[in-house]
RNA sequence: GGCAGCGUAGCUCAGUGGUAGAGCAGAGGACUCAUAAGCCUUUGGUCGUGGGUUCAAAUCCCUCCGCUGCCA
């Protein structure tokens, strides 16, 4: 029975290149979800893209001479080459400065407006009286009332690192001319969140399946901290209100860009040549999952479910499957103090599959985990390499060589044959259980454990010493290896791409791993083996110095 | 300051009431097909602290200490 899964990833901003926070909280779970739900022969549609607009990026834009177009394009660009080198299988990643991501947002914004879940309120913004424009609290700079620091800007204080609203400033001034802004009257929308506050909290008690840190959080804030959200600024990068009246005003970005979701799915039905395709992912017999970081659940299980309520007719997220955060060398991840393995950078040195090793045993699934550049080459050398990629290819060498490179016809199956070829049948159908319900984690442990097995079988059986004696016998052994290696080539496909897709063809198969269906496959006696290689290098431990001493250094 | 979470072997992490686990690191051993990989044996924890509930607690409750996050 197939199923239908649509899955939307978190949009990553397009200001700054991606790090591997961003990978083991929002990205690296979603595409292992989506390539087995697809190699089940499931239905899915991945979508997500960078999100464009807002503040920073104009900031950003000023700083590096720069009109934040270029900005966002270089960035998107960027985003792309990472995905498709890192091997994450989006169906369509776009952006939110797409004509259609516009339009399906104004139709979002216009219908709640219509039915009375956006109203509009005037409140009091600072205006500056030279550049003749609102200014965003990012654009005001002063005095810190907290720590009195002299560079303190309208939302935070870099210096206290303490929160501010622009008007508790001492001493503000317009970041571009300096002058003293005024405060003047602007007429803003505001998202009625509090309208939904008893329908939320009614679905949120049923969505018992989700993870136990996504519910406490969720209910939480919907307990104590829902308010109304003002949803549109003055500014003039992003979407323009679809009203007369409003010139120079925007869609906030957390409003605009969690509907990219829904813009998204309909660009894919676009392309795909029926322009209807999109409701077969919205409506009916279909589960939605949305894969974020934790500082973005609220987002995710209270507000877009919110819109989309108000909207109506499209179905509410199944599941929310965040992640915690990563901490690199034990410390929380800076940006700005460059504390943070950049992906593009790991990328220019090494393989995708050594990291999705790393991230997937390591994931933040249910608390916080660290990254080590120790603990990285080190999984990469003593699990990757020498427990999985040594399995492989001590059994296909020894095969090649001494069975005319074909896979041997086993004879009859003893106890010990049968019970690991059933063990590799079991696992099998545990972590398909696992991936199913997002346990990642658990789910790449059960498959080493495998491997494991499979290394001590081997010893046990010797073919290499018994083949002196018994050809038929070695012979058997090897196929039992061989079988075991074929349902391992599957059952880490989901976390490991690219040297499954190698194993699949040294193993014989053509075609794709993908293809060839989430199932045991048993290569038949006779195929015909390709020259094997080894799977994965392994890397000098000089490297943690190396790397390591990267980090900290800010050069920009 | 308020709220939440975390604190388990040297390291990275599992384990939500019933005799403390894995991988790696350390020690010893047999083997040699394999990227000196794999396999076997073994050392190592009074599960942050102090109390409580229970026949029984790493697991539930409270105090304190330390760390982290969110909010003010």
């Amino acid at each position: 029975m197939s199923e239908r899964i649509f899955i939307g990833v978190a949009w990553p901003y397009a200001d700054g290149p991606l790090h591997l926070g961003h990978i083991a909280g929002a990205y690296l779970p979603p595409d292992i979800f989506a390539r087995y739900h697809r190699a089940k022969g499931n239905e899915v549609l991945m979508v997500s893209g960078s999100d464009m607009h807002g503040t920073p990026i104009t900031i950003k834009a000023e700083h590096e001479g720069k009109t934040p177009g270029e900005i966002v394009t270089q960035y998107h660009q960027q985003f792309l080459a990472s995905w498709q080198k890192l091997g994450i299988s989006f169906d369509l990643f776009t952006n939110t400065g797409t004509a259609n991501h516009a339009e399906v947002s104004c139709d979002i914004f216009l219908t709640l407006l219509d039915k009375g879940y956006i109203y509009k309120a005037s409140v009091s913004q600072p205006f500056c009286p030279v550049c003749q424009r609102f200014l965003p609290d990012r654009y005001i700079e002063g005095t810190c009332p907290y720590c009195n620091s002299s560079g303190a800007r309208g939302d935070q204080c870099d210096d206290c690192g303490k929160p501010i609203n622009a008007v508790e400033l001492i001493n503000p001034r317009c970041r571009s001319c300096g002058a003293a802004p005024q405060f003047k009257d602007s007429e803003h929308f505001y998202l009625k969140l509090t309208a939904f506050r008893d329908r939320l909290l009614d679905w949120v008690k049923q969505q018992t399946h989700w993870r136990q840190n996504v519910l406490n959080f969720t209910m939480r804030y919907l307990e104590g901290g829902l308010k109304d959200r003002a949803i549109t600024r003055d500014i003039d990068w992003g979407i323009p209100l679809p009203l007369d009246g409003f010139e120079g005003k925007c869609l906030y970005v957390w409003f605009e860009a969690v509907i990219g979701y829904l813009s998204a799915a309909k660009e894919w039905a676009k392309s795909s040549g029926d322009d209807e395709k999109w409701r077969s992912f919205w409506q009916g017999e279909v589960k939605s999952y949305y894969f974020v970081g934790k500082d973005n659940i609220i987002f995710h299980t209270i507000i877009w479910p919110a819109m989309l309520m108000g909207y109506d007719g499209l179905n509410l997220p199944y599941d929310v499957p965040a992640n915690e955060f990563l901490t690199i060398e034990g410390k929380r991840l800076s940006t700005s103090r460059n504390w943070a393995v950049w992906l593009p950078d790991y990328l220019s040195r090494y393989d995708p599959d050594p990291l999705r090793y790393l991230l997937s045993i390591n994931m933040p699934e249910t608390s916080d985990t660290d990254f080590s550049w120790r603990e990285f080459i080190r999984r990469n050398n003593d699990e990757l390499v020498a427990t999985y990629g040594n399995l492989v290819h001590r059994v296909l060498t020894f095969t090649y060589r001494s069975f005319n490179a074909c896979v041997p016809v086993p004879g009859q199956l003893d106890n010990h044959s049968q019970a690991l070829l059933s063990s590799a049948s079991d696992i099998f159908n545990t972590m398909d259980n696992l991936l199913y319900h997002c346990h990642f984690k658990e789910a790449i442990r059960s498959a080493m454990s495998l491997a494991q097995e499979t290394n001590r079988y081997l010893d046990e059986k010797s073919p290499w010493k018994v083949i002196k004696q018994d050809r038929q016998a070695s012979a058997t052994a090897l196929y039992v290896a061989i079988s075991v290696l074929s349902c391992l080539k599957t059952a880490l496909y989901p976390f490991l791409p690219f040297s499954s897709q190698k194993l699949h063809e040294f193993l014989g198969f053509k075609g794709s791993v993908e293809d060839d269906g989430w199932k045991l496959h048993f290569p038949p006696p006779g195929q015909k083996l390709l020259p094997p290689e080894p799977l994965f290098s392994k890397l000098d431990e000089e490297l943690v110095d190396e790397e390591t001493s990267r980090l900290g250094h800010v050069h920009y």
